[in-house]
DNA sequence: GTCTATAGCCGGATAGAC
DNA sequence: GTCTATCCGGCTATAGAC
């Protein structure tokens, strides 16, 4: 260790991610610069050019990564029973999946501005599919007679607001264990959709 | 008008602060420059230092502002009857208030870490006051039993995330008349909470 | 109150040596 | 794969003329 030169692909590519990730969540994409997260890497910033073409694919793939992560996550944890249920899984398959990625959930919430308008698009594509998944449980459910909602697009895009608001305030070894808040809000949504 | 030259301080002053929220709502606080601004307005960017000692008071005035109004008029909205009358009050007030200032209320959630450390810890303590309003009001309708909350805490920061997060979706002229939304959101939230 | 001009620094990205 | 060196431009903020 502690060596100033040499060839470290295997190493040094993910700590490029995982720097610029934190960095990112911590200041804001525009206001971290290469520089900042070669020194944090341990490299000079030219370096950083082997593992990305630019500034923006490094944000995008970080963007990108993680909804594709969510939506393939969402799909293994395979929504079963009636839409009761489906809720209920979906509720706490989100906040399992979002708690443990503050930086992630802070950096694809905040950073959606800095896109460039193709890499904008295909994000929101991917949120889109995931609001979606939660919208169709919701349109079971009115169908089903178990919920009422006024509004099944409102409603969705209100709780997903209200889930991953989560995200942005808890602190792990807080007050309450993430076992207790997930039935606190798994209660607040039940209670707020069901007829 | 058109002319280049000359003291408009009284048309200036504010258009500079119209100018530097639209801009940083838009595109965030670092990416937007001094000269972008400048530009926006129709002076030069040395001319802006005569309305701001820097760039990081133009933010927290902007912020600052916004949270101070909004303490105001919740004073004003003068919250009366009981638990859920008074959350019923909240509620609309805080979409009324918060769906035509979309520029602000973005600003104010997207900013905060570009605040220095004292201005953070001033806009924060204003959020807090804010907050608090509406625990307290939890608190109460659990002790007249008309709520049943599992944690007053959570539960305000739940819904105020969820009444946020509609600033950050609903646009005017859209599907919905703000009438309508406002009714869709006051469901949700007093079936959440109410026993 | 606004202008022009500029100081002094930092930004993204690239070239070529090793 | 990483380094050093550099191009070229943009940044905040200030100085002094008008």
């Amino acid at each position: 260790m502690a060596r100033k030169q040499g060839s470290h692909s295997d190493i040094t590519g993910p700590k490029v991610q995982d720097t610029a990730l934190r960095l990112i969540a911590q200041h804001g994409y525009a206001a971290v610069s290469m520089r900042q997260i070669a020194a944090e890497v341990g490299v000079q910033a030219g370096a950083l050019y082997n593992y990305t073409s630019d500034k923006q694919s490094l944000l995008f793939d970080l963007m990108q990564r993680h909804m594709q992560d969510l939506l393939d996550a969402l799909h293994k944890a395979d929504l079963q029973g009636d839409a009761l249920a489906r809720l209920e899984t979906f509720t706490r398959f989100h906040i399992r999946f979002h708690l443990p990625r503050s930086d992630q959930v802070f950096v694809s919430y905040m950073e959606l501005r800095n896109l460039d308008p193709e890499n904008f698009a295909a994000i929101e594509a991917m949120r889109r599919r995931y609001e979606d998944a939660l919208e169709s449980i919701l349109r079971d459910g009115e169908v089903e007679g178990i919920f009422h909602v006024p509004d099944t697009r409102v409603t969705t895009m209100a709780l997903i607001a209200m889930l991953t608001g989560l995200s942005h305030w808890y602190r792990e070894g807080g007050r309450l264990a993430m076992n207790t808040i997930e039935t606190i809000y798994w209660d607040l949504v039940r209670k707020a959709v069901t007829a």
